[in-house]
DNA sequence: GGATTGTATTCGGATATTCGAATGCAACAA
DNA sequence: TTGTTGCATTCGAATATCCGAATACAATCC
């Protein structure tokens, strides 16, 4: 339903889960880089590098385009990342709720429930 | 800019980034539930969905309200939660650029430059 | 007082991730 | 050809994550 696999999901997640990753990804949504770009904006070695960026290409995040001796690394999915950015970056408000509201839930949710099956059934009934 | 903390956002993903807590998450999203209906949903023993959901709660996406016995987790946060999942979940196609685009970019991105600096140092001259 | 139920935590071993150092390797220059 | 530049990969040690087993713990029942 929600999605069939989450197990994908959570690699494509775990892609973003990197502090040096997630920066990396910045840098690319305001354009295009090669590694030694990024050497001189991020606090990291290019070996280093290298390999956050072998992560993301594995991730379907990034690709590169040969020039001459120069890769050029952009965003292969510019939106997702960029959407992915603004949700890590938004800042939600924590709500606490108290049992009385969960009594309350759970019980809109049963008569959903509820609701569903008298449809299902109903149908079962036409059928015949 | 983007965001100020890469890191509190990497942690922040790294909640996110497991295939059991994606699950717990989607359950989540249909309403509060104790640690023995999550048994039944998923194919994991207690004590691990318990040790799911305290990684869960030290990100502040889950809390839950004591029942008795039982404690009911829901969704703390249940945007960023659904924006989530409904982003990990859609499929964004994967593009390839040539080198010439690339180089296009990289064109585009040295004109917006040249003129933010060009309008920065008219301001510097205004402010004389 | 037990005994039972629902959940959390601790421990330990297996597995995975991370990063620096070293090395490989291709393109280009001298 | 030799050197240099730009980048990738491999290796190994440190660290982190994961999960089952055992245990703890609080609430409720008898």
């Amino acid at each position: 339903m929600e999605f069939q696999d989450s197990q994908t999901a959570a690699e494509l997640l775990k892609a973003f889960s990197h502090a040096t990753r997630l920066s990396i990804l910045v840098e690319l949504v305001a354009g295009p880089k090669c590694v030694t770009d990024m050497e001189e904006l991020l606090p990291a070695r290019q070996a280093n590098i290298s390999q956050h960026l072998a992560v993301l290409r594995h991730a379907k995040l990034v690709d590169y385009a040969q020039d001459g001796a120069m890769r050029c690394y952009y965003l292969c999915r510019p939106n997702l990342v960029k959407d992915m950015l603004a949700l890590v970056g938004r800042n939600d408000p924590v709500m606490k709720r108290t049992p009385v509201e969960i009594q309350a839930d759970k019980e809109r949710l049963a008569r959903a429930l509820a609701k569903v099956s008298a449809k299902s059934s109903r149908r079962e009934v036409a059928k015949r």
